[in-house]
DNA sequence: ATTAAGTATCGTATATTTGCGATATAGGAT
DNA sequence: ATCCTATATCGCAAATATACGATACTTAAT
């Protein structure tokens, strides 16, 4: 494209874009998924749960640390990674907004 | 990328990442939010409410509509879009799944 | 000291997305 | 019949995203 157009948007709208983006990926989500169940755990881990290299996994994790939505602290050798829950709860919240507004129908549907 | 691991997750996490997807751009967003305070609208009021070219707002209409969110329905020479409120329910149903789950932080956090 | 394990990053290839202008088409109005 | 409006689509360019192997780096273990 010649230029974006994406910070011709306001806030609100670029930040509930910018939350789905990191989670419109399915080995983002299957990512997700896996942190919840096990409430912690390393980058091998995930290479060893998704059909994807560890190279292309660590590049997803870094996505949904740059969004907030995990941490990733470092353990010696390894990197712990987990849910951060207070940004989940927040992109929660503002998901929820989006998607609760009060849909009506015209009255005379087109 | 030599061959694309789309397929290879779940219909589960695939779904949720098509919806977010869909929403993982602001204009798209935007385009939400018009039409559920506009009830309805035709492609040319959204050319005039966004900074983007006819065209471009076409695709935009076009992904929206592809994923089911909205409906257009041909109005003479016009397209009279809408939210499409059940499937707009069952995008939020599915959403709010996810983000709904119980996370739990690890004993030992890392 | 050497080795092994875990990870991030670089380079690269390819696919997809974003954006626009130009064009084609269709329906309404004159 | 002609013109105007509204829209979709095509063709193109540029930006991003996806994916992998190779590599570099760090720490723990031997």
């Amino acid at each position: 494209m010649a230029i974006t157009k994406y910070d011709e948007f306001n806030i609100k709208e670029k930040k509930i874009a910018q939350l789905c983006k990191a989670l419109a990926h399915p080995a983002r989500i299957a990512i997700i998924n896996f942190l919840i169940k096990k409430k912690e755990c390393i980058c091998s881990d995930v290479v060893n749960e998704l059909p994807l290299s560890q190279s292309t996994v660590s590049q997803h994790l870094k996505e949904l640390k740059n969004v907030g939505l995990i941490t990733g602290d470092i353990d010696g050798p390894r990197v712990c990674y987990c849910i951060d829950l207070k940004k989940w709860r927040e992109a929660k919240k503002i998901i929820n907004l989006f998607l609760s507004q009060d849909v009506t129908q015209a009255n005379k549907p087109c």
